[in-house]
RNA sequence: GCCCCUAUAGCUCAGUUGGUAGAGCAUCUGAUUUGUAAUCAGAGGGUCUGCGGUUCAAGUCCGUAUGGGGGCACCA
């Protein structure tokens, strides 16, 4: 059970059980600090208590155990201290509900104005005073009736819609910050003054539809940070600037990788040094795929609706697909096909060419895959979610009792990619059977039983979402953290019966009759353009070397180096490294802030010293010092680095 | 798609209460030959996102379309 550590006023610190009573709190003080003992700090976090301490401090000191729970209840009741400020302020705005968030909270209101960013600062004034009026909480249990009548009474709608969705016979707490009440679980810390008024800031508003539902109306979300002191509101607001600077937009541009414009919004125009980067990870993949047995193939963009319409993608998808009719002389009517928003129906087209045998499964097909799919306006982000996008993608056919094989081989895989690319760490999901599914319960106990153990046996940890499959069959979702804490859900492995019944595809097995194969959809890096994004984010665009567009620049500090420098330059070139000359009439200074701006790792500088003693003099990117090489030597080293990792495979 | 914000030079941004545009960087030209994060000088560069409206007059005010940003919804 955790402790809670109060600190007096004295400065000594005191730890008391996590139960422990207020009464119990005074007694175990001297007389003399028990007059002084008017302030402490719980769990970090300052607090007054009046004196004697009131009984429902209780509350405080018993949710107050631990840091964590100390920054809930402060997130939470700058909650209601942000909707009673607003209500004050702007009586007319009705309120509905405000949860904690990672780093502080948010509150949805429905207001016919928007909120200006001045409204923003005037709210947060306001919410300082009620932190500065050290307002008792109050929690009072009221009954559905009196709690609907209240708030009918006060013109509020969501509060009445909220009640009602509260099953029979469970309490309504209602909690008073003063004379302002708001319907909540609670729990609550036991007076606004509590909340440290210097580590909060309103930071934006938002839209939200009321209940998350697209249908109902939309509110104005506020949003806020909260920390328990201002350096810990400080440090994470450094944080965020941090973020932004490794914005990939903001990196695509510095360096020069791809542009988005308006006449092909969501499809990217890469750029010599992003398609680079594209080229390099693509092979990287290539090579991984091949050792690991995959078969590359390349199927069509463009799909009559014939087949989307057998994949049942035309009922289900066609929404979010690029449609191109064309004019066929003499055809009565418009031919209609779609531009594929996925490789699945391609591959089992590849796959029912000649038939198959059980002795040719597993088949692995993987395929670069251009996708296109026609995202909503509001989703596209950068390279994050376009509507032009390539996928390193596979489908394996096999048998029920080869799922489990293929998905251990796929998540060693995986796993030794990420490292590679620089990712320590995934989190693997396991989403099992929806209540709306095809298959028998049988079926679905051994494929759910086959993701199951290939995890298992790997001793990876694992989370199950129970129910968040597909209607046809279980996947695993890999999920990879940055290196400033973010999650990316990348790799995917679904099980799949289903689009192999729907296109017909079979194997004759050792019983000489015709059977399903599964296909399991899968993919590890999800889309080259948004990991090329998350790549750029976790490396704050300083790319490791075999990955940088631009490796080496050769830059000269004389014009009589230039010769050297162009030597030097060719000899990279030869090595395999991808190197440039810079032998501008420049200063040095100059051409190695420019590439080191420009994120290049190595900066080769080659003045009249190194070009008698054929020498180059190496600056890598984020260190101060120069080595100086023998030429042999440094072409050798760089060499060596401008090929990609290659990783020891998870032993079993 | 929805809500809010936003759009001035290649980039980052100024532009007072409406009186037909500015800076820094970048580019080009010249000078400078330089030892590890910005050498100096000069020049060129903008239908102020498109369309419509108000006004004697619109970068500025209003409407609308499109793109972008922050979110929500979506991501079989």
């Amino acid at each position: 059970m955790s402790r809670i550590s109060l600190t007096f006023p004295d400065g000594n610190t005191r730890d008391y059980p996590a139960g422990v009573t207020p009464a119990e709190v005074a007694a175990s003080i001297s007389t003399s600090l028990a007059k002084k003992a008017i302030s402490a700090s719980v769990g970090g976090v300052h607090w007054d208590m009046q004196w004697p301490i009131p009984a429902d401090a209780s509350i405080a000191i018993h949710t107050m155990a631990d840091d964590a729970q100390a920054l809930e209840l402060i997130r939470h009741d700058l909650a209601h201290i942000m909707a009673r400020a607003v209500q004050e302020i702007w009586p007319d705005v009705k309120v509905t509900i405000g949860p904690v968030r990672d780093y502080g909270w948010f509150y949805d209101f429905d207001r016919a104005e928007p909120f200006t960013p001045e409204d923003l600062a005037v709210i947060e004034a306001r919410m300082k005073q009620i932190i500065n009026a050290r307002d008792p909480v109050r929690t009072e249990v009221w009954d559905r009736a009196r709690a609907i009548a209240f708030y009918e009474a006060a013109g509020e709608p969501f509060k009445v819609e909220l009640i009602n969705r509260i099953p029979e016979g469970e309490d309504l707490r209602m909690y008073w910050h003063g004379n302002w009440q708001d319907f909540c679980r609670g729990p609550h810390l036991a007076n606004t003054g509590q909340v440290p008024a210097d580590a909060f800031k309103l930071t934006h508003v938002a839209g939200a539809y009321w209940l998350g539902d697209s249908s109902r109306p939309m509110l104005q979300r506020i949003y806020g940070l909260a920390f328990k002191n201002r350096d810990d509101l400080k440090a994470h607001q450094t944080m965020l600037e941090e973020a932004a600077k490794r914005d990939h937009r903001k990196l695509g541009r510095e360096m020069e990788l791809f542009h988005l414009q308006e006449e092909a919004p969501g499809m990217v125009f890469w750029h010599p040094n992003g398609w680079m980067i594209y080229r390099t990870l693509e092979d990287y993949m290539r090579g991984r795929l091949r050792v690991a047995g995959y078969k590359e193939i390349k199927t069509p963009q463009v799909v009559d609706r014939v087949l989307w319409e057998k994949s049942g993608h035309w009922e289900a998808y066609r929404e979010n697909m690029f449609i191109v009719e064309v004019d066929e002389e003499g055809a009565r009517e418009k031919r209609i096909n779609a531009l594929k928003p996925m490789n699945c129906p391609c591959h089992v087209q590849v796959y029912n060419q000649g038939l198959k045998s059980y002795r040719d499964l597993p088949l692995r097909l993987a395929e670069f895959g251009s996708c296109h799919r026609y995202e909503s306006s509001g989703s596209m982000h950068g390279l994050m979610r376009v509507r032009g996008f390539t996928q390193d993608d596979a489908h394996i056919f096999c048998t029920e009792e080869q799922i489990e094989g293929e998905c251990a081989a796929f998540i060693q895989l995986l796993s030794s990619v990420y490292k590679d690319l620089g990712f320590e760490s995934f989190d693997i999901k396991l989403s099992t059977r929806p209540d709306v599914r095809i298959g028998t319960d049988a079926q679905w106990d051994k494929v759910e039983g086959a993701l199951q153990g290939a995890i298992e046996k790997l001793g990876l940890p694992y989370e199950v979402n129970p129910g968040d499959g597909a209607f046809y069959g279980p996947k695993l979702d890999f999920k990879l953290t940055d290196a400033i804490g973010r999650q990316w859900q990348c790799g995917t492995f679904q099980v799949d019966p289903n689009l192999p019944d729907r296109l017909g595809a079979e194997y004759v097995g050792e019983d000489g009759a015709k059977h399903r194969p599964y296909m399991l959809h899968r993919a590890i890096l999800g889309s080259f353009e948004r990991f090329i994004g998350i790549l750029l984010e976790n490396y704050a665009g300083r790319l490791p070397f075999w990955l940088a567009p631009r490796q080496v620049v050769v830059a000269s500090i004389v014009s009589d180096a230039d010769g050297f420098a162009h030597e030097v330059v060719a000899a990279l070139r030869k090595a395999g490294v991808r190197a440039e000359a810079d032998v501008r009439n420049e200063k040095i200074n100059y051409k190695v802030r420019e590439h080191s701006v420009g994120k290049v790792p190595v900066i080769l500088a080659i003045g009249m010293k190194e070009v008698e003693e054929r020498t180059v003099s190496i600056r890598r990117l984020g260190e101060n010092r120069t080595d100086t090489r023998p030429l042999d030597q440094a072409l050798a080293e760089l060499g060596f680095e401008a090929l990609p990792p290659v990783s020891q495979p998870v032993s079993q």
